[in-house]
DNA sequence: GTCTATATTGTGATAGAC
DNA sequence: GTCTATCACAATATAGAC
């Protein structure tokens, strides 16, 4: 894991020179911070200008300066912000349980739920576009976001493994395989298209992706060769 | 289907009241629609300006806006001529072959290829941050990219299905799966990383992809129900 | 720290000569 | 049709008063 942004508000600092911050002024830059969230995560990097953020905060667009060094600034220490929000909202499967296809009903419910409109397809959405120009951006959010919910997932996977309750070769690509069957295009239909998917081929993602899957990695039937199931050639 | 832009370039329009175009004129509109390409994929709808566009097109200003009536205007035109020539980049499986896996194979390779840094995944990423804004052009990229690609897929498993050489109830959302299934998160990684996925892990995904899918819908083993691959409840 | 006012640059779009 | 020159405006960023 790279270093985390533990400390994304500016202006309070120790050791940068400046007076501790009052209780005002901790207040003003909130208020700067949830305005760019919400202009930014509206209209973009480029769309957004400072004027409507300051505005927006309450404030003048000199004490915006005051907190932030320039928009790019502000903007990623918006986005470091967001993602560290985002791993919380990635459901963790019980290893213990022993609803197997339970515990993928659940996190297949929460793999949707993400493309329906949460918080973490706003980022990525306007993340996409400057991905280039803020390399690192696009690497935290990854890392926490899609990386990290394949892992803990992968980690679920071996253990199921391990305990003789699937058959997985390769829990990281099986982990891979689970998360894209369910999200299907649900992604790109939520990236180019106003309209949301129709709940019923939602459902229909959802368990037709676990029977796949549990077809696939089932522990019991014909004899599979490493590396994968049933490989065809 | 929506009605195609079937005549992109302007200028020579028939009955617009302008004399026909000389070749010189031709030409120049063709740069125009070039440099658009080139500056637009690059930098993004906000980000490039007229002015830019216009220089590296080789000509000025006054000219652009002579043949686009604005910036909206010359992206759209950019937009669906590049549409255009996506579909003709997806591969049409051969329902006529013996080769089952291979038509698979071929398919797989083909939609890892598109997702390498392709054209299709450039406009893919200047199209999210604007499709609310032009939400027409997000919908014909989709109808010309991912869902023709997938209906043509689709319609090879239907016959597949009917010549009794795969068991797919369900066809759409078989074609579905079997796309995301190779695709995993390369186009995640494509939009968010700038180191491309190691070539090995492709090729997992390619053929594991195809174990998985073939071992949910081939036709001889165990007896299935309607709906999908073995429902688990 | 915070404001108002402004410097400076760049943008989309146009007028008018040729 | 094409150019040069320019308009009107919005953008980022800063000076200086309080």
């Amino acid at each position: 894991m790279t270093e985390h942004a533990q400390q994304v508000l500016p202006g309070s600092a120790v050791g940068d020179g400046t007076a501790p911050a009052r209780p005002s002024t901790l207040r003003k830059v909130q208020q700067i911070f949830d305005a760019a969230r919400t202009v930014f995560l509206e209209f973009g990097y480029d769309a957004s200008s400072m004027e409507v953020i300051a505005k927006r905060a309450g404030v003048s667009k000199a004490t915006v300066y005051a907190h932030f060094t320039n928009k790019e600034d502000l903007f990623e220490a918006m986005i470091r912000q967001e993602c560290q929000g985002i791993a919380d909202g990635i459901y963790q499967p019980d290893a213990n349980s022993e609803d197997l296809a339970g515990e993928l009903r659940k996190m297949a419910r929460n793999v949707t739920a993400l493309f329906a409109g949460g918080d973490g397809l706003a980022v990525y959405r306007i993340l996409v576009p400057v991905a280039p120009r803020f390399p690192r951006l696009g690497e935290v959010f990854y890392a926490e976001g899609p990386l990290s919910g394949r892992e803990n997932f992968a980690e679920f996977l071996r253990l199921a493994h391990q305990r003789g309750r699937l058959k997985i070769p390769n829990p990281t690509l099986a982990a891979e395989q689970f998360m894209s069957l369910i999200r299907g295009d649900l992604a790109l239909d939520a990236m180019l298209l106003v309209a949301p998917r129709p709940q019923e081929e939602v459902e229909a993602l959802i368990e037709g992706g676990i029977a796949v899957f549990l077809n696939a990695y089932r522990a019991d039937p014909a004899p599979q060769s490493t590396g994968g199931p049933q490989p065809p050639h």
